[in-house]
RNA sequence: GCGGAUGUGGCGUAAUUGGUAGCCGCGCCAGACUUAGGAUCUGGUUCCGUAAGGAGUAUGGGUUCGAGUCCCUUCAUCCGCACCA
């Protein structure tokens, strides 16, 4: 019986959904697992063969735990809100809840065709009701709460308001966005509207005027990861900074606890320190400088408290507030012309002219607390108002941007850290500054002969001591803003009396997002949601009009796949109690600072409260590579250098007699070929522009005695065709002296494209590659026919074609890697593959490819040996025997149980592959049709390939799926050996093996080397000065 | 500039702890069968060399009886971050 694919798939996909063979429930009999795909946005392209790749491996992952007795948790949904389906409501009206369902119900049909084992009955969206209801509700819960940064965790905020009404902000130490100072007696006298106004200042989801990246041509907010070197993520679009009222969550609170949370977590390091960087932790100190002849200071940060006696200027922000009170009047005009010219710089331009020096002075000193030295205040747009305290203490000698504007500026440098060993030198003489992380102090009285790392510690003492500063730790992570100007999003649960936000009673919920007109904002520059009927609550109050950003539903859903029906709560403490955070989370690695930050936060959040049993969502993660395509290009003719070319082939060289030169200048005109011998010029063009040239070139021509032949492109390609060999013809009688027409009307051009074969000679002087479809090469090798058929303009396209081995003419194409993309012309779809050779061998071949993680192009041949494979391994089992196994049969099969179960917790699926291929291959050669081995052996391909697991295992005469049964034990007796084949090298180098015993003796087995025939040739002439033997492993003898 | 990753046949890769470099597959070569195919099967396939043999895991060096693997140097490619004080 032939192996039958498209049969076999379609029925178990049908019997798994009959008997919801996938789905789960708690059990407290197994342990559980939960394997999770990285939540998809349902875009309208469909899946490529790189995006079911890390669904491939959690699917293969989740059945190899279920075979080995887990209860696993494999659920799927789709992260339903996002930009594309709402650009497309914009320009089409087309709501985008209609969008975006049929694009999720394309990806379903796509899934499904790939023999997945999700639970769909946990399927989550998170536009629908049901679900975002529960982010609403987290929302009023970061609404209600503040973080405590004693007790290191959130609290509800009621507690907050009892403790200001009792002791005012005395010994608070909570995370605010500015610290603020009130009596008990203060806050109890402020108005209803002050206190909501002055609690803002502390809750975990707050509103405040933020400079925010506007997207004009998006109409809404981005966040920091959304937007790239100024332009958007997403279309591409111009961002500027702009100040807007915002929600914001105050996750710089969980900084450190966000940092620290790494150290727990199975992922990789490079995503740890992508995370670490943007989290951006510096250990260092604050510093209050006195500005001389003012009763005022400003605080500085800095990580490098012991360069202080090298500080030879200061720096602000330009937005810094104290600018106006430290500008004196003669410096007055230009610090407002240099402020205001650097505050309309856009985000783009200051980061593109990075290395441009900038600034202006003051007019103010600072002084040094330690010497009384003045230090004249600058300011410059490369001090950031975001960072630290938006002013910096400059120490040029030993940072690189002070350095450049000391110089640009002519400030003084002073040397206060000196390599070690080495005498300080004069800084007038260098060209850079000395950026030492390591070195000695010098110049710095009491610091002087302390190394960097005292140095920092014993200066941040002194500084406590005099209460002029101290050790402080910050941090590069900005809260995020949760605002967007968008119709399709989760709407906030807020309303607004009096101006003030209030959260709406849980019982409301969800909140449901209403039907409107029009997906645009307003004409006055509202969100859309503004143009919404009755957007009040009951009692008449207005309902906030922004929406949440994508990131607001995809950061909980994990937790609500574990109890996803749930109309009472986010999810039971019983399903999580059971279920727990994920144990194998895979995905993309694009999602490090974004998806995977805020997910961490949310969920921390959800601890601090008491709803999730784990501060981590996702304990081991795994981030699969990007699969690229490999395309196919064909080389196009440039007719203009190819008739160059070949002209110059029929003349070059004294081919002709006459010598020819190449590329003949005389003042302004240029002719292709000269010989000056005859005097004749020739020019190739095409026909239209020898046309316009031909009279002006023959006077010229004529004036210097010369003659003239201009050749038309379309004569050499006749030439080319036909072989008429006019051209040359033409040539051969201008150098006999007789006369020829300058140039003679060709046939009829026929306009069309010519390409050449890759190997044709110099082909690469006279071709540039284009792309053609991926599905008109098979090996390289174009179909000339289908191409023609391809574009329109490709009709009567000419091949030149090169000849193969056997002397057949054949188009060659080139190729290379890149993305895989519909422009490039070579994207593999899933679903062609599916119908051409089955899930299973889609689902091996992608794990074949290579290791997981990396990237890897997409071989289009490649997949026809896996194919292979299954149709090999179908034939094991066309007549099942009871026969006991052999010996050897056992060995092959217990090997293989060992290297998969190895493998696969390894998440190294691409070796299990090829030891199933291995195996497969063994038992053929063994002609091995015994149940005891076949049995065992489609339950352990069943991960990889579960379609012909299944059927096999119900032809094997079983009634239960394959699914259900157990991993097979790995027993090592059966491959034990007793004997070994040893390399025997000689230095090294291996010269042959020796079978030997494996309970032999070290000078048995020496003796037993050194008399093999094989070892005289090496022994002869040299003694053997030591002989390595390590057991299973290696003979190595040593001789000299 | 900083940080991370990767570098092995024509191609994707394998070699799990320092122990036979190139498993498995693609492609290619030869053969078998054939209704002469983009089917199937068998054998071969790192490079140089007829061979014996030699060379060989980006580069140069080191440690070791032994290095793809460990250490140092340089180069290339990819990714992330970037006036972050």
């Amino acid at each position: 019986m032939e192996y039958n694919f498209e049969e076999i798939e379609k029925k178990w996909q049908e019997y798994w959904r009959e008997n919801k063979t996938y789905h789960v429930d708690i059990d407290h009999d197994k342990p559980k697992f939960y394997v999770l795909d990285m939540f998809p946005y349902p875009s309208g392209a469909g899946l490529h063969v790189g995006h079911p790749l890390g669904y491939i491996a959690s699917d293969i992952y989740a059945r190899y735990k279920r075979l080995k007795g887990f209860n696993v948790l494999h659920p799927m949904g789709y992260d339903a809100y996002g930009l594309p389906a709402e650009q497309y409501a914009i320009q089409t009206g087309t709501h985008p809840a209609i969008t975006t369902e049929k694009n999720i119900n394309r990806y379903r049909e796509q899934m499904d065709k790939i023999g997945f084992c999700y639970d769909w009955d946990r399927e989550v969206r998170t536009s629908d009701p049901h679900y975002y209801k529960w982010t609403q509700w987290t929302f009023i819960q970061l609404f209600n709460s503040y973080y405590c940064n004693k007790c290191k965790k959130a609290q509800p905020i009621s507690q907050l308001v009892d403790y200001l009404s009792k002791q005012g902000t005395e010994g608070l130490d909570v995370a605010c966005t500015k610290p603020l100072s009130f009596t008990a007696k203060e806050w109890n006298a402020m108005s209803e509207k002050e206190q909501q106004e002055t609690l803002m200042n502390y809750r975990l989801a707050y509103l405040a005027d933020t400079m925010v990246n506007w997207c004009p041509e998006l109409g809404t907010v981005l966040a920091n990861d959304e937007v790239q070197d100024g332009l958007s993520v997403r279309g591409g679009y111009p961002v500027i900074r702009k100040s807007m009222k915002q929600w914001l969550l105050r996750i710089t609170a969980y900084a450190e606890r966000l940092l620290q949370g790494l150290e727990t977590l199975d992922w990789t390091e490079s995503i740890k320190d992508v995370q670490r960087n943007w989290i951006g932790k510096s250990m260092g100190a604050s510093v209050f400088f006195k500005v001389a002849d003012k009763d005022i200071d400003f605080e500085v940060f800095t990580t490098r408290a012991d360069t202080l006696f090298g500080v030879t200027f200061m720096v602000l922000a330009p937005e810094h507030e104290m600018i106006d009170q430290l500008t004196t009047d003669e410096q007055r005009e230009e610090v407002v012309k240099y402020v205001t010219w650097a505050k309309n710089r856009s985000e783009r331009e200051r980061m593109s002219e990075v290395k441009k020096v900038s600034g202006v002075f003051t007019g103010s000193y600072a002084v040094n607390p330690f010497n009384g030295t003045r230090i004249p205040i600058w300011i410059s747009d490369y001090v950031l108002m975001g960072y630290g305290t938006g002013a910096i203490m400059a120490v040029p000698a030993h940072d690189s941007r002070d350095f450049a504007f000391a110089r640009h500026f002519n400030l003084p440098i002073i040397q206060v850290v000196a390599k070690p060993g080495e005498e300080p030198s004069d800084p007038a003489t260098w060209t850079e500054s000395f950026d030492a992380k390591e070195g000695v102090l010098v110049n710095s009285e009491f610091l002087n002969g302390l190394t960097v790392k005292k140095a920092i510690l014993r200066m941040i003492e002194e500084l406590e001591k005099l209460g002029i500063g101290k050790g402080k730790t910050n941090y590069r992570l900005r809260d995020a803003i949760f605002s967007r100007q968008r119709y399709w999003g989760e709407p906030f649960p807020i309303y607004y009396k009096d101006g003030m936000p209030y959260a709406m009673d849980e019982s409301k919920l969800p909140l449901e997002l209403p039907s409107i007109d029009a997906y645009k904002p307003t004409e006055t520059g509202e969100p859309p949601l503004a143009r919404a009927k009755n957007w009040v609550t009951e009692e008449g109050y207005p309902i906030e009009t922004n929406t949440m950003p994508g990131f607001a539903g995809s950061s909980g859903y994990y937790l609500r796949y574990e109890d996803p029906h749930n109309d009472k709560e986010y999810f039971s403490r019983e399903a999580n109690d059971y279920w727990q955070n994920v144990d194998l989370y895979i995905g993309g690695a694009e999602h490090a600072t974004g998806h995977l930050i805020y997910s961490r936060f949310w969920c921390k959040f959800l601890y601090d409260i008491g709803l999730s049993c784990k501060d981590e969502p996702f304990q081991k993660m795994v981030n699969q590579g990007m699969i690229q395509g490999r395309s196919s290009f064909a080389y196009r003719v440039n007719l203009e250098k190819m008739c160059e070319y070949d002209v110059w082939n029929i003349i070059k060289d004294k081919r002709l007699g006459v010598e020819f030169v190449r590329g003949f200048k005389d003042g302004r005109r240029q002719f292709d070929f000269f010989c000056p011998e005859k005097g004749i010029l020739i020019e190739i063009n095409r026909m239209g522009n020898l046309e316009k040239v031909a009279g002006a070139w023959q006077e010229y021509a004529t004036s210097k005695g010369y003659k003239l032949l201009l050749v038309p492109n379309i004569d050499v390609l006749n030439d080319y065709r036909d072989g008429t060999n006019i051209v040359e013809q033409k040539i051969k009688d201008l150098i006999a002296g007789k006369e020829v027409p300058t140039f003679v009307d060709g046939m009829e051009y026929q306009r069309g494209i010519i390409f050449v074969s890759k190997n044709v000679k110099d082909r690469e002087l006279f071709s540039d590659p284009i792309h053609v479809d991926i599905n008109l090469v098979r090996n390289d090798i174009l179909d000339i026919d289908a191409c023609r058929k391809w574009r329109d303009d490709l009709h009567n396209a000419h091949f030149i074609k090169e000849k193969d081995k056997d002397g057949n003419d054949i188009f060659v194409c080139d190729w290379m890697v890149e993305k895989m993309s519909k422009s490039k012309f070579n994207v593999q779809n899933p679903d062609d593959l599916v119908l051409k050779y089955g899930a299973d061998t889609l689902r091996l071949y992608e794990m074949f490819l290579g290791p997981l993680e990396q990237s890897k192009p997409w071989d289009t041949q490649g997949i026809e040996g896996t194919f292979r494979f299954l149709k090999k391994f179908w034939k094991l089992y066309t007549e099942v025997s009871d026969e006991p196994a052999t010996k050897e049969e056992l060995k092959v099969l217990h090997k293989l149980i060992k290297k998969e179960e190895e493998d696969i917790e390894r998440i190294s699926f691409n070796t299990v592959v090829s030891a199933f291929m291995i195996c497969v291959n063994e038992l053929t050669d063994m002609k091995c049709n015994k149940r005891e081995i076949l049995e065992p052996l489609a339950i352990m391909i069943s991960p990889y390939a579960p379609h012909i697991a299944e059927e096999l295992w119900h032809q094997m005469g079983h009634n239960d799926s394959v699914v259900n049964q157990k991993f097979p034990e790995f027993d090592a007796s059966h491959v034990v050996e007793n004997t070994f084949t040893y390399p025997v090298s000689f230095n090294g180098k291996k010269r042959f093996d020796i079978e030997l015993p494996l309970d032999m003796k070290q000078d048995e087995v020496q003796n037993a080397v050194v008399n093999a025939p094989e070892a005289q040739k090496w022994l002869e002439g040299v003694t053997i000065r030591k002989v390595i033997f390590i057991p299973k492993k290696i003979i190595n003898i040593v001789v000299g």
